[in-house]
DNA sequence: GGCTGTGAGTTGCATTTTGCAACATCTGTC
DNA sequence: GACAGATGTTGCAAAATGCAACTCACAGCC
């Protein structure tokens, strides 16, 4: 198989469109809750708690950038932590009441947005982007933590 | 068409993680070009010459923001810049002889990282990626340009 | 029981990325 | 020639991030 065929040059330039946009657009749609704030909410609600260890892990960034940014999602009242039952070392994370609202309204935006983006689109294409896209992810994880 | 039907939540999911990940990858990938340099040359040597407005345009960002990061480029010696022959008030930059080998450094990795990732993945799929994205990206642009 | 090492997070310090608002410049138009 | 709009730039401030040194608590070992 080429390069060719596979087109990467052009997936590569739309990676980047899409990784230098999406964050400023979100910060645009839901002004109360910064994308980075909403990411880590977003983890914490689907995972049902994560730890600060996790976040590392899925974003791919310094431990010491996640321990500010949840410290200051904990001083905003929107995060709450407890012990890991599982470890007794870590914390585990959760949106409080408050952050669990915040949360709710920003992920209505982010919906909408992406609706109205992908108006036209089949259902078919827009699955296929999801599936595509947590393929993506899902490799990019493993070999992040393969180091 | 329900949003049960499309994922939108999922892909929500993944479009926020893809972009908070990519960035530090990248940066990773390339230390000696930035992702934001990396970005910046790509476009002006896809587009045979971009305008600061479009880089502006392109990423949704404020345009001191794109005036301050091709200042860097230029210093740097990464980019040139020339009159527009279309338009007299605006200028065109371009990726210089030494960015146009940074950059194809860069690319070369990009290229290899994206391959790596879509390894055991059919030809049709990467293709299949390239292509939403690609799609994702214009209906942003429009909605945006639309302001 | 006390030592020591490791895991989990935090803090000091510096850099990069970004936004907003005010300013500068240049181009056309009247 | 004055004014309006397009194109950038600069001063100022904040958010996001990395690195290295540090704290603290648990775990295993003697």
């Amino acid at each position: 198989m080429t390069d060719d065929d596979r087109q990467l040059p052009g997936l590569v330039r739309e990676l980047v469109t899409l990784s230098r946009r999406f964050r400023s657009n979100a910060d645009r749609l839901h002004p109360d809750l910064s994308f980075v704030d909403y990411s880590l909410l977003t983890e914490m609600a689907e995972r049902n708690g994560a730890r600060a260890g996790d976040l590392v892990g899925l974003y791919n960034l310094n431990k010491s950038t996640i321990s500010r940014q949840v410290t200051a999602l904990r001083q905003a009242g929107l995060v709450v932590r407890e012990p890991d039952p599982g470890n007794p070392r870590a914390q585990l994370l959760h949106p409080s009441d408050r952050g669990r609202e915040l949360l709710a309204l920003a992920d209505a935006r982010m919906r909408r947005e992406v609706d109205m983006r992908t108006e036209g689109w089949s259902p078919d294409e827009v699955r296929a982007l999801r599936t595509l896209l947590a393929r993506y992810n899902g490799a990019a994880s493993a070999a992040v933590e393969d180091v």
